[in-house]
DNA sequence: AACTATTAATAAAG
DNA sequence: TCTTTATTAATAGTT
């Protein structure tokens, strides 16, 4: 590509060649790169140099990840090949897993009226109110489920007073005389918020 | 390389990027033919689209064989780093993901139920610190989307000014005098956004 | 390593 | 998908 055609043969000058090699491996891992990112593709280069220098590039995860994937692809056509890798089970449920949840993900955006993939402007913006909108909804249940709990724990309040009550009775009936030190939870809590707060 | 500089991200269209993928990959497989004849190298390359399809090129011998000379070569540096305890690692990310699956699932429950209380509080919180990000994730893409959108309304004005430009020196060139009220889009929008506010 | 004349790759269009 | 064409990108040879 300069200064003259290049034939497409061995470089015999050893000098010239590591040159070569050096311009030319980094023009190809620039590529392979380029490809990835532009065709969203998985690119895998392994270069061996003639002194047997490894190079290597992936461009989405490990070189390992991407030989699994590379062996899985075309497992069918290697009947022969018994190549089984121990962590392969677990990767592979995680991909199914992943591929579960983007699922899910795009179910919600279906049911939220969204194309799927690329989704246009308008699109993005109707997402985005339909979920601040359940953001709201959740908010709300949130503090409705918070509201009964309270309602919970001061009925649960009422009923151990309640027994308190009872036995502290119990008691001064038997000894005659009131226990000088009752036990009692009608303590001022600082914190106690008022139930008008969550009515809404 | 051709009619116009190519922007080092994914290409949208889904026609073009296809076509761009086609052509990439033969040069690609090219470059790497030539790097082995040129300078004597062993090379391989894997490439899937993104739809999961392999194109696959080795220069010497198989792949499966490249496969094993390159595990031999990053043997030696995988002696020392423990393995990465691949298993626990797999597990911790199964459980991580079996549980953003059940929120998502409980998600899409409560929704269709209409918010139906079917979830704990803890859920509840878990859900919408989930919508939280994914309302950011949204607009952030959204912001990229109008800033597509706006280049490429200004890119469409630069051309109708042009074309106006050349239109109106056509008129004058044809009466003899210029025209009393020329068509223009040198108004002043005061809603007109500047760049900077979108490089980022 | 930097430069530059040239070829090669390829984006856009047909 | 193939071809053509205009233009950019890569790089061979040189300094």
């Amino acid at each position: 590509m300069a200064r003259g055609k290049v034939q497409l043969k061995r470089i015999e000058n050893p000098v010239h060649r590591q040159v070569t090699f050096c311009k030319r491996r980094a023009g190809l891992l620039k590529k392979a790169k380029e490809l990835s990112v532009l065709c969203d593709a998985d690119v895998g280069v392994v270069i061996f140099s003639s002194h047997g220098k490894l190079y290597e590039l992936t461009t989405k995860g490990t070189m390992q990840g991407l030989i699994e994937r590379y062996m899985k692809s075309t497992r069918g056509a290697q009947l022969d090949a018994p190549i089984e890798t121990p962590p392969l089970d677990a990767k592979e449920e995680i991909n199914m897993l992943k591929q579960e949840i983007e699922t899910l993900q795009k179910g919600l955006r279906y049911m939220f009226g969204g194309g799927a993939g690329t989704m246009t402007l308008d699109e993005l913006v109707v997402l985005e109110k339909h979920l601040e909108i359940w953001i709201c909804n959740i908010r709300s249940t949130k503090i409705n489920v918070m509201c009964q709990e309270i309602q919970l724990l001061r009925n649960k309040e009422e009923m151990l007073k309640a027994a308190n009550k009872y036995l502290q009775d119990k008691v001064e009936e038997n000894t005659g005389m009131p226990d000088f030190a009752p036990i009692t939870t009608n303590f001022s809590y600082p914190l106690t918020i008022q139930n008008e707060i969550f009515q809404f």
